[in-house]
This record gives C-alpha cells, sequence and structure tokens, in this order.
DNA sequence: AAACCAGAGCGTACCGTTTCGCGAACACGT
DNA sequence: ACGTGTTCGCGAAACGGTACGCTCTGGTTT
C-alpha cells in the first residue's frame, strides 16, 4: 500500500543503497538529491520506523516506568519526560508499578521485550537485581528521583536530606521548637528527608519526641490521619513539616475538618508546589523540587548513552530545591 | 547477541517455518514440541517484536493522543487506558496536543509513522480532517470523551447533556431558582452541558438571566474568575453548577478566599470526583463520570477493530453519570 | 486396492530498511 | 601521461521473523 524505498528506486533509478544514504543524511549528486526528493513527494513516501528498525536495532522508543502513576508527581514527570523525548522524534512508553515490585520487574521485561532503546524509571524495590537484563542486554537505564545505594546507573535526583535541613531549619528560624514530621519509612526519598530533619534538629539541639515522628507511607491517607493524631496530642506540636505532596494535602485537610486553624493553632510546611497546592488554604510554604529540570536533565542522560558509542562512567546528578513562600507558618517571637 | 529462531534450528534441527509455527500457537508433535521448548529455554529465546512486526504489520502498541495532560481528566484516562491495554500486551505511547490543534495534529502523523495499531484520541479540533491520513492507512481510531457531529468514528463518551440536565434538577429540587452556570464555549463536553442545564431550567419556567452564565474555557483559573465575579453580583445566585473538575476547583477556591460560606451562603454543584475533590472544603456534591468503564469500552472497541478482519459499522456508547452526595448544597425549603 | 484426507513439516519468498566492499569517475599535482 | 586520492553509486547480503503452497505420511472410505 504506502510507497516503499524500492517504489523510490524505479521512480529514480537509483540504487537503494544511494537512496538509503541520502535518506540518513549522507552526500549524494545534486541531481540525484533532486530527483529523489521529487520522488519522495511524488509518492509521498516516508520511511518505516519498524523495518529500520530491525536493522538499527534502535526503535526511537524509551520507556518510562513509574512507581505509581496515581501519584500526582510521577504524572509531572510523565508529562515532562515526555515533552522532552517527542522533541528528539522520541516515543515514550509508560509503565506503572502500582507500588509492587513484582510488577516493577514484569515492566522492565515488557519493556525491553518491546525493544525499547532506554528505560527511565523512578524505582519501587530497593534493589537493583530487576534491572540486570537491562544491563546484560546494553539497555540504557536512568534512575529518576530515587536511586540504589551501590548500582552504576545515570541517576538524577534531588537533594533530599538537604531540602529538608533547611526546611526544618527554616521554622526553627521562626521560633518553632516543637516540630513534628510526617515522612516514610520504604520510600527512599521520604526517609532521606526525615534524616535530613533530624540532623537540623539535632543541630538546634532539640530531639524530636517520638509522638512526634509520623512515619509511614506516603499518602493522603496517611497525612490526613497522621496530622489528626498530631492535632490531639496533649503536647501539640506548633509546626508540622510535610515530606511529599500527597502528605502535604492530606494534613491540610485534616487541619480544614479539625477545630483547630492554620497557621494561628499549627503552621505547616509542604512539599511539591503541584497544581493542587494552589487550590488549598491555607497557602503553603513549601519546598519545591525543580521537576522540569529534572526531567530535562534524564532525558539527556538517557539520549547520551543511546548515541554514545563508548561507555561512559555513570553520572549521578543531585538538584538543588528551592522554597515557596506561603502563610502556613506563624513566627513565633518572644517564644 | 541474542538468540534468534535460526539458533533454535540448528539446536533443534527442524525448519524455521515449524518453529514460527509453534510460536504462534499452532500444532506441531509433541516431540518436536518438546524439542523447542528446551532449545527455548537453553538458549533463552524471546521474539523479536520488531522483526515479527515487520512482516505482520503490527507493533503490539497503541498511541493516545489527549487534548492536554495537564488536566487530571486525561491523566486518569491515561492510567486506565494504559492498565487496560497492558493487560493485552499492548504498549501506550501517549502524546500531549497541549490544546493545540497544530500539535494535535502532528501527534496523529508521528504515531502513523511509529506505526500504531491504532489511536485513541481526546480530541481538541471540531473537525475529523487531521485523522483523514490515519483513515486512509486504515489505522482505527476511536474518539474519548468527545466526538465530530458528521464522522464515523467509533467513539466512547458520556451524555453530557444528560448529566447537567440531572444536575440542574438536582439543584431545582431543592429549592434553588436562581442557579448560574459555569461552563466552556469552545469544548463540546462543557458546550453540551450547558445545553443540558438550559433546557432543565427551561422546562422549569426559569430563563436564566445573562449574567449567572459563564462560558469560557474549563481552567481552573475561569472558574475561580467567575465564581468571584458571580459571588459580587447584586443579585447574587443562590446555587452554581459548574461543569468539569478544573471549574469546580477554581470555583471552590474564590469561595474559600470570600467572604461567603459554602453552603450557606451559595450552593454548589461539581463535576467529576478526582482525588482531589477530597482534599477541598466543603465536600462538594457532584456528577461523576464512569471513567473506568470509559477506558475499558475504549480499549475494547480499539482492540476489536485492530483484530477484527472485516470492517464493521462504526458503534458510538453513550454511557451515563452518577451523582456523589456532599454537603454543598444547602436546601431551601419555604423559599 | 484405489482414492481421499487430515496433520505435520519444509522451502522459500517476502517485509523495508541499512551496510559493506568495491569499482567507476573525476580532479589534481607531478 | 600517470599514479593518487576523493567522491559517489551500486549490488547484494544481512536483520529476524511470517506465511504461502507444497510434499509426505498413514489411516479411513468406498
Amino acid at each position: 500500500m504506502a510507497a516503499t524505498i524500492r517504489d523510490i528506486r524505479t521512480q529514480t533509478g537509483l540504487s537503494l543503497a544511494t537512496i538509503s544514504k541520502y535518506l540518513n543524511g549522507g552526500n549524494v549528486l545534486p541531481e540525484n538529491r533532486e530527483k529523489i526528493e521529487t520522488a519522495i513527494r511524488d509518492l509521498n513516501y516516508e520511511v518505516n520506523e519498524i523495518a529500520r528498525g530491525l536493522v538499527t536495532n534502535r526503535t526511537k522508543t524509551v520507556g518510562m516506568i513509574v512507581y505509581d502513576i496515581e501519584s500526582m508527581f510521577s504524572g509531572v514527570l510523565i508529562r515532562y519526560v515526555g515533552d522532552s523525548l517527542r522533541r528528539e522524534g522520541y516515543a515514550l512508553v509508560v509503565c506503572d508499578s502500582c507500588n509492587d515490585e513484582r510488577i516493577e520487574a514484569d515492566n522492565v521485561r515488557f519493556l525491553l521485550n518491546k525493544k525499547v532503546d532506554g528505560i527511565l524509571i523512578i524505582p519501587v524495590s530497593r534493589k537493583a537485581d530487576f534491572l540486570l537484563r537491562a544491563k546484560e542486554k546494553r539497555v540504557p537505564v536512568v534512575l529518576m528521583d530515587r536511586s540504589f545505594a551501590d548500582s552504576d546507573f545515570d541517576c538524577v535526583k534531588i537533594d533530599n536530606r538537604m531540602a529538608a535541613y533547611r526546611a526544618a531549619n527554616y521554622l526553627l528560624e521562626r521560633g518553632h521548637k516543637k516540630i513534628a514530621i510526617i515522612a516514610s519509612r520504604v520510600e527512599y526519598t521520604g526517609w532521606e528527608r526525615f534524616k535530613g530533619f533530624q540532623e537540623a534538629m539535632g543541630e538546634a539541639g532539640i530531639t524530636v519526641p517520638e509522638e512526634y515522628c509520623k512515619i509511614g507511607v506516603h499518602t493522603i491517607e496517611f497525612g490526613h490521619e497522621s496530622m489528626l493524631s498530631l492535632l490531639e496530642l496533649p503536647d501539640r506540636p506548633s509546626a508540622v513539616l510535610m515530606t511529599n505532596y500527597e502528605t502535604s494535602l492530606g494534613a491540610v485537610m485534616a487541619v480544614n475538618e479539625s477545630r483547630f486553624d492554620c497557621p494561628g493553632d499549627i503552621s505547616m510546611m509542604g512539599f511539591d508546589d503541584l497544581i493542587m497546592s494552589h487550590v488549598v488554604k491555607p497557602k503553603l510554604c513549601m519546598v519545591v523540587q525543580p521537576m522540569k529540570e529534572m526531567c530535562e536533565k534524564a532525558v539527556e542522560l538517557i539520549l547520551s548513552q543511546i548515541g554514545g558509542d563508548e561507555k561512559r562512567p555513570p553520572i549521578e546528578i543531585s538538584m538543588g530545591t528551592t522554597f515557596r513562600d506561603g502563610n502556613s507558618v506563624k513566627p513565633l517571637q518572644g517564644k
């Protein structure tokens, strides 16, 4: 049905090799170039990427595996990554791990089978085993947002420890001493943020009571119930740090439902300036991650691996965060 | 590097044809089946989907073009569609039209060039012209959420007119007469919902004053500013119907910022029960679309087109909506 | 015993590109 | 006039599968 390179041959009288060379930007005589171009227009020929892929072993497709597509965070990453890739002519195939290591491993297999040129992944598993197959097949991998202790994959993430460290200091500087935190146990980022928080508090000479540390999962529900229980403590904290987007939302929701007022009765500091945050009241002070830049870097890395012939040592990029001001933190002057 | 079907041949001594037949579920002698299976295990052979695609003209990949990936609505659809497709062994390539018809047309070209087996699309354009190339190449298309007046594509959507009609009646039944609406001019769904609303109001013998009809775009910003201006009217409406997710959020945000109370001063009814809605106060009464079912149907349709040999007439599926109760509507008894 | 048939295997021609080795043509400096 | 590059084009062999149409075998009909 569709025109092939052979049709171009018959119309131009040139050989396949010459036409292929032209198609791939090689040098051909101006006269021949002319012929080929008109033939292409006449037959409205388009190269068949499948056939090309068969011989070049390239599909111009990369896969992205996200830990949980329901989380806003991965949604945003998908968008930016898709944009950047598309600009380079690559398609993006998205897979959702649903926070399940088994599904995650399956996704890797699926993508390798689909012969993607590279894999971007926000991992669920704590170990890199399931990525072995990719390495064996020399399919480039770039980790996003989370990394493994020992692996030698490219990686783009933010400095979580520092982000939380500074967030804690922000509260400390405004006179808060009784600061609680809502973080996560299992996820890398949540845990690192918890450590950063601990560090800042330690340096300020404050030991955080155990009931101020809500360590669970990064979900709206957990943020919600954690905040409710914090509010009911006999010795209520004066400020709370939520370490990701979902917990931030859950916590705000909890405060709004309660008889307490923010920032009157309790100050809050959130994470991730996604669209939803503009809607909730009060306007949250928060740590914002440079998501777009992160995605662009990740795409840059994966393309450099795909394009580069000789293997280079893995690159790990750690990005800084910024603050967004709001009115959810009350300065405690005299206290 | 990787084992090919020819390696299986040398190990088993069988012919390519037999092995291929086995791989595609054909009948082979038990003895040969045994040989092939061990060979596959020994060499850990996997069929090369690219090579297969070249001859079958199938890529086991479908494309999805969404009008705007930033909208939560499309995000959710992507997830459900991805899930369903994956279950059938298909990969999903996502493209974002950014609400731009030119980009949309480009996306179609891109996907066709990538030789996807089918295209799911939530269109931006009002006319089907840009899908012509797909039709020419006999690549199946299924429209989602929005349809064209005259085209003959499969389509899955909800009954927007009826949804809004019933929403309006819900308010009317609770004694509201001064009802405003926030809808959209350009988007199909918003406009249809506006018509349904008009119809219900007309049947109730009420003419909606022009200043109660905020017809613009389906964005948070528009919802926000519309609600603000409604609140400032000398003759304030007693209830407002927002016709999609984003405008619902914007409107809630506006009320929360204002000196008015919902449902005390003003009743609200929203659209689309997405996660964000749980967070905002008050809990919104809303119309909810059967998104998951919609996606499953869409996938079913596209796969039936891909699999089916003979062309069948296009199918248009219209789905009903349900209500979610909240406390954002105050019954006006005596009035 | 002839005719027929189902089931299984096989050869081989594709599918639409890229790539490699080689040779022709041409320009250039001596 | 003659080697010596350089540029460009060509034929043909991959790449890794599928599928058409054929043969062969052995059992069942008639």
